[in-house]
RNA sequence: GGGCGAUUGGCUCAGCGGGAGAGCGCCUCGUUCACACCGAGGAGGUCACUGGUUCGAUCCCAGUAUCGCCCA
C-alpha cells in the first residue's frame, strides 16, 4: 500500500458522517462479542444497569466513556474482553411512571388489579422502555449486546429466587415487626439509604404532661404523635427526675396515663432531658419501648392519616399537626413553641414526600456476617477500591450496617417467594419447586428491593445459579466502574451477595469484582451541580449532535481524576472537538506526503535526530498512558496524549519533517515518511479507547488495515510483552531536540517583539552554531525560524543569543531599540533575581551542609549561569544605550 | 452532632519537600501549500490565614476561617 492509493481526506472532520456507520461496522463484525472459550485471560465489566426508565445523561456518558475505553484499551492488549450491558427494572421508578399513565385515564393500579397491572409495565418497557440502549450507541460503547440482560428477565429472577432461598435457609432472611422508612405516598417501605435527610424548617413544641409535682415537659417536633406516646423516658442518673421513675402520668388530650422510664439512651442535655416515646413512629422509640416492654400504639395508617379515635381521626398527619397543638394551647398544655426549628427531616429519595418511620411487618437481610465478609474482601486487598481514601467511607459503612429491608409494598418487581398456609405455615420456595398447592395458601404479596436483583448482577447476568461456560470464564469480574454516589446502594451489595453465593470458588474467586473505580459527579462549569432546577444540566446527546461523541468523551474522560468531579461546558467540548480535528489533519497531512504505516521502522542508523526524538517520546508516552491507564488515571491519559499529539507531534515534529518530505534527497523522505507513518499509527492507537470513532477512520485510512479496534495496543499486552518494538530512550536526541525548541522560541520571540512578520524572511547567521550541539540542526532552524541566506548586502542590525549562539540578523527596517531594551531588561530582570536566589542558598551554611550534594551542585550550577546571562544581558543593553528599567 | 475532603492565575482543575503548571478565557501579530475547529508570541498567581517542623514548605504537622460531601 503506498500513498497515492488512497483518498484524500477533506479538511475538518464530520463526526456525523462517521459514527453510526462505523458503530454499526464494528457490531456486525462482532469486535464486541468474546469467546467465552478463549484461551486469552479474560477482561469484564458489568455495566451499571441504568434504570430502564432512564434516558442518557451526562452521568451515564462519564460512566461508559470511562469503562470504554478501558475495555477498547483491553481488547487491543489481548485479553478476552466482555462488557455486558443490560438494564434494571428499577421497582418504584418504573411503578411511578406507568401510574402516572393510568393516572392521565383516571385509573389507578388497583383498578387494574396486580395482573393486568404488571402485564401494563411489561408493555410499557417494550414500548417506550429502554431508550438509553440506543443512545448507549451513539457515545460508542463497545458492549456486547448478544448479552444484554434485564433484571426482571427469566434468568435473572431464577438468580433472585435461588439467592433468596439460600439465604432465606441459612437464617440470613427474615420477617419482622420493624420501623421502617415509609412513604406515605409511594405506599412502601424503604430501605435506610433511599431516604435523603435534609434540614428543614419545622417547630419545636414543649408540652407539659402531667400536673402539678408530677408534671414533666417534653419537646418534639411531630406533635400530633403525642397520640401514641406510651411513655415518658429520662435519663437514670437525672437527678431532676429521680423521684419521677416508676410513676405514672397523665398524657394530655387522650386522658390515658403513661409511665416516666429511665433509659440510659436519654441524653439529660437536650432540652428537658425528658422526651416522650412513641414507639410506633420513632425508631428510637421503638428500641425504647423495647428495653421496658412498652406498648406500641399506631395512630396513623399507610398514608399518614390519624386513626387514634377521637377529634383528630381522619386528619392527615400535617392537618393533624396544628389541630393537635390548637388543642394542647387550649388545655394550657404548651410551654414553649420555637419556629422556625430547623432539623433534619427524611424524604423518599424518588418523590420527596417527608418520610414517616412507621411500624409494620417486613422482610429484611441480615447483614451482619455478610457485611463482615464484605469488608475483610476489601481489608485483605482481594478487592481494592480506587481512589484508596474512598475505601474509609465504604468500611464506615460496611463495618456498622443496619438490616437491610428488602421487601416493598409494589406490584412491580421480584415478587418474594414466600407462602403463607393457612394453618399459619410459612414456605420458602426455590426456582424449581413447585409453590405449596391447596386453599388457603398465598403467596407474600410484596416485592423485593430493586437492589436486591441488582446486588446479584455480576453474576446473575453471567447465568448463575448454573455453572455456565461464561460464569466460569468471566467471574470474577475485572473492575466495577461507578460513581461514588452509589457505593453504598449497590457496590457494597454485590459484595455482600457476591461472596456469598460465590463462596465455594473459593476467597480470591468469589469477589465479584477484583478493582472499583470510582468517579465523581459531572459538574457545570462553575463546579456547581446540575440539577433540573438549577436549568444547568447538559445533553450528552446534544453534544454528540454538535460536537461528536469523541469530542463529548474527551472532555469527560478529560475530567476523570480517581473519585473526582468533573466540571464541563459547551467550550471544553468544543475544544475537544478542536482536538479531534487536530488530530485529523495531522493524519491529512501525512497522507498528502505519502506517510507510510505498518512497515515498521527504518535502520536506526537512517534516522534523523527528529525521528529518534519523536520516537524517544513516543516511548516514553506510551509508557505513561499504560501506567495512568492502571491506575484509572484517566484525566493524565488524556493530559499526555493531547500534550503528546498537539504540541511535540504537530507542532514540531511535523514542521521539522515538512523540509524533508519536500525536499530533494527521496532517500531522506521515505525515511521521514515511514517514521511517520509509525508515530501516527501508534498515536492514533493509544488515543483509541478516548476517542474510538476518529481514531478509526483515520488509522484504516492510514494503514489500509481493517479496524484499529483489533489493532495491537502499542503498549504492553496480556503477559506483560509488548507486541511490537519497545520505542527505547534516546536522551541525546531528547537534549538536542530541547536545545533547537529553545533557541528557535527564543528568536521567535525577538521576531514578536520586533513586529516581524512570522512568514517573513529574514537574512540571518548563525554565529557560533557550529561549535555547539546544534551544529548539524543548522537548517533546521533556518527553515523553522524563516531565516533567510545571507547576501552580499548582508549587513545584521540585532542579534539574539541562546543555546550557544548568536543568531545575526538582518532587520531590514533597522531595529525597534525601544522594544528590544524593554525585552532585554525583562530578561536581566529575571536571571537576577535568579542570581540571588541561588546566591541566598550558596549563602547558608546549613544548606551546604544539610542539603544533599545533588541540590547543591544544581544551585551552583544556577548560579553560574545565571550570572553568566547577567553579564551577557547587562551588556548588550548597555550597548544599546538602555539601563535596567529601559 | 460525628466523619471526610477542599481552599493554587478570570473560570475549571493538576501538582504535594528543593527554581509555580494545564485547558478554556484574555492581549498582540499573522491569508507560510495539514488544520483559523489554525499558527507565533505575551500578560496574569506573596499556592486561604496563623503558627510549627526542616538547611529549605504550595507540598508535612497544629490551629483558624470559608466551602463542599457523606453519615446521624
Amino acid at each position: 500500500m503506498t500513498g497515492s492509493d488512497r483518498v484524500e481526506l477533506p479538511p475538518q472532520y464530520v463526526p456525523a458522517e462517521v459514527e453510526s456507520r462505523r458503530y454499526e461496522g464494528w457490531v456486525q463484525a462482532g469486535y464486541f462479542t468474546p469467546d467465552p472459550a478463549s484461551a486469552a485471560p479474560a477482561y469484564t465489566i458489568v455495566i451499571p444497569p441504568p434504570n430502564v426508565t432512564g434516558s442518557l445523561h451526562v452521568g451515564h456518558a462519564l460512566d461508559h466513556t470511562l469503562i470504554d475505553a478501558l475495555v477498547r484499551r483491553r481488547r487491543m492488549q489481548g485479553y478476552n474482553t466482555l462488557w455486558l450491558p443490560g438494564m434494571d427494572h428499577a421497582g418504584i421508578a418504573t411503578q411511578n411512571v406507568v401510574e402516572r399513565e393510568l393516572a392521565r385515564d383516571g385509573l389507578s393500579r388497583h383498578d387494574l388489579g396486580r395482573e393486568a397491572f404488571v402485564e401494563r409495565v411489561w408493555r410499557w418497557k417494550a414500548e417506550s422502555g429502554g431508550k438509553i440502549l440506543g443512545q448507549m450507541r451513539r457515545l460508542g460503547d463497545s458492549v456486547d449486546w448478544s448479552r444484554e440482560r434485564f433484571t426482571m428477565d427469566a434468568g435473572l429472577s431464577r438468580a433472585v429466587q435461588t439467592i433468596f432461598k439460600r439465604l432465606y435457609d441459612d437464617g440470613l432472611i427474615y420477617r419482622a415487626q420493624r420501623i421502617i422508612n415509609w412513604c406515605p405516598r409511594c405506599l412502601t417501605a424503604l430501605s435506610d439509604i433511599e431516604v435523603d435527610h435534609s434540614d428543614d424548617e419545622g417547630e419545636l413544641v414543649s408540652v407539659r404532661y402531667g400536673d402539678g409535682a408530677d408534671a414533666v415537659v417534653v419537646a418534639t417536633t411531630r406533635v400530633e404523635t403525642m397520640l401514641g406516646d406510651t411513655a415518658v423516658a429520662v435519663h437514670p442518673d437525672d437527678p431532676r427526675y429521680t423521684g419521677l421513675v416508676g410513676r405514672g402520668i397523665e398524657l394530655p388530650l387522650t386522658g390515658r396515663t403513661i409511665p416516666v422510664v429511665a433509659d440510659p439512651h436519654v441524653d439529660p442535655e437536650f432540652g428537658t432531658g425528658a422526651v416522650k416515646v412513641t414507639p410506633a413512629h420513632d425508631p428510637d422509640d421503638f428500641e425504647i419501648g423495647r428495653r421496658h416492654d412498652l406498648p406500641s400504639l399506631v395512630v396513623m395508617d399507610e398514608r399518614g392519616v390519624i386513626t387514634a379515635p377521637g377529634p383528630f381521626q381522619g386528619l392527615d398527619r400535617f392537618e393533624a399537626r396544628p389541630a393537635v397543638l390548637a388543642a394542647l394551647r387550649a388545655d394550657g398544655r404548651v410551654v414553649a413553641e420555637e419556629r422556625p426549628y430547623l432539623h433534619a427531616v427524611g424524604h423518599c429519595s424518588r418523590c420527596g414526600t417527608t418520610v414517616e418511620p412507621r411500624l409494620s411487618l417486613q422482610w429484611f437481610v441480615k447483614v451482619e456476617p455478610l457485611a463482615k465478609a464484605a469488608g475483610d474482601a476489601v481489608r485483605d486487598g482481594r478487592v481494592r477500591i480506587y481512589p484508596q481514601e474512598m475505601s474509609a467511607r465504604y468500611f464506615d459503612w460496611v463495618d456498622d450496617m443496619h438490616d437491610w429491608c428488602i421487601s416493598r409494598q409494589l406490584w412491580w418487581g421480584h415478587r418474594i417467594p414466600v407462602w403463607y398456609g393457612p394453618g399459619g405455615q410459612v414456605v420458602c420456595t426455590g426456582p424449581d419447586s413447585e409453590p405449596p398447592q391447596g386453599d388457603g395458601w398465598q403467596q407474600d404479596p410484596d416485592v423485593l428491593d430493586t437492589w436486591f436483583s441488582s446486588a446479584l448482577w455480576p453474576f446473575s447476568t453471567l447465568g448463575w445459579p448454573d455453572d455456565t461456560a461464561d460464569l466460569r470464564a468471566f467471574y470474577p469480574t475485572s473492575v466495577l466502574v461507578t460513581g461514588y454516589d452509589i457505593l453504598f446502594f449497590w457496590v457494597a451489595r454485590m459484595m455482600l451477595f457476591g461472596l456469598y453465593a460465590m463462596a465455594k470458588a473459593g476467597p480470591d474467586e468469589s469477589v465479584p469484582f477484583r478493582q472499583v473505580a470510582l468517579h465523581g459527579l459531572v459538574r457545570d462549569q462553575f463546579g456547581k451541580k446540575m440539577s433540573k432546577t438549577r436549568g444547568n444540566t447538559v445533553d450528552p446527546l446534544d453534544w454528540i449532535d454538535r460536537f461528536g461523541a469523541d469530542a463529548t468523551r474527551f472532555t469527560l474522560a478529560r475530567g476523570a481524576t480517581p473519585g473526582g468531579d468533573v466540571a464541563v461546558s459547551e467550550e471544553w467540548v468544543a475544544g475537544s472537538r478542536n482536538f479531534c480535528n487536530k488530530l485529523w489533519n495531522a493524519v491529512r497531512f501525512a497522507q498528502l506526503n505519502g506517510a507510510l504505516a505498518g512497515q515498521g521502522l527504518p535502520a536506526p542508523g537512517q534516522l534523523t535526530v527528529p525521528d529518534r526524538w519523536i520516537l524517544s517520546r513516543l516511548g516514553a508516552v506510551t509508557a505513561e498512558v499504560d501506567e495512568f491507564f492502571e491506575q484509572f488515571e484517566f484525566a493524565k491519559v488524556c493530559e499526555a496524549l493531547y500534550h503528546f499529539a498537539w504540541d511535540e507531534v504537530c507542532d514540531w515534529y511535523l514542521e521539522l519533517a515538512k523540509p524533508v518530505l519536500t525536499g530533494a534527497d527521496t532517500a531522506a523522505a521515505l525515511v521521514t515518511r515511514q517514521v511517520l507513518g509509525e508515530v501516527l499509527d501508534r498515536l492514533l492507537r493509544l488515543i483509541h479507547p478516548v476517542l474510538p470513532f476518529v481514531t478509526e477512520e483515520l488509522w484504516t485510512a492510514l494503514t489500509g488495515r481493517e479496524s484499529v479496534l483489533v489493532a495491537d495496543w502499542p503498549g504492553q499486552v496480556v503477559d506483560g510483552a509488548s507486541a511490537e518494538p519497545v520505542l527505547a530512550a534516546d536522551p541525546a536526541a531528547e537534549a538536542e531536540i530541547a536545545a533547537l525548541m529553545r533557541l528557535v522560541t527564543e528568536v521567535r520571540r525577538f521576531r514578536s517583539d520586533q513586529g516581524l512578520r512570522p512568514g517573513q524572511q529574514v537574512p540571518a547567521r548563525l554565529a557560533g552554531v557550529g561549535s555547539t550541539p546544534l551544529a548539524a540542526h543548522e537548517s533546521r532552524i533556518r527553515a523553522l525560524l524563516r531565516l533567510g541566506e545571507t547576501g552580499e548586502r548582508f549587513t545584521p542590525t540585532a542579534s539574539v543569543q541562546a543555546e550557544g549562539v548568536t543568531v545575526e540578523l538582518d532587520t531590514a527596517a533597522g531595529l525597534d531599540v525601544a522594544a528590544e531594551r524593554r525585552r532585554l531588561a525583562k530578561d536581566l530582570a529575571a536571571a537576577r533575581a535568579d542570581v540571588e536566589a541561588a546566591e541566598r542558598k550558596l549563602a547558608t551554611r546549613a544548606f551546604l551542609e544539610r542539603a544533599p550534594a545533588a541540590i547543591v551542585q544544581k544551585n551552583k550550577d544556577r548560579l553560574a549561569a545565571a550570572r553568566d546571562e547577567v553579564g551577557r544581558l547587562a551588556e548588550r543593553l548597555a550597548a544599546l544605550g538602555g539601563d535596567e528599567t529601559a
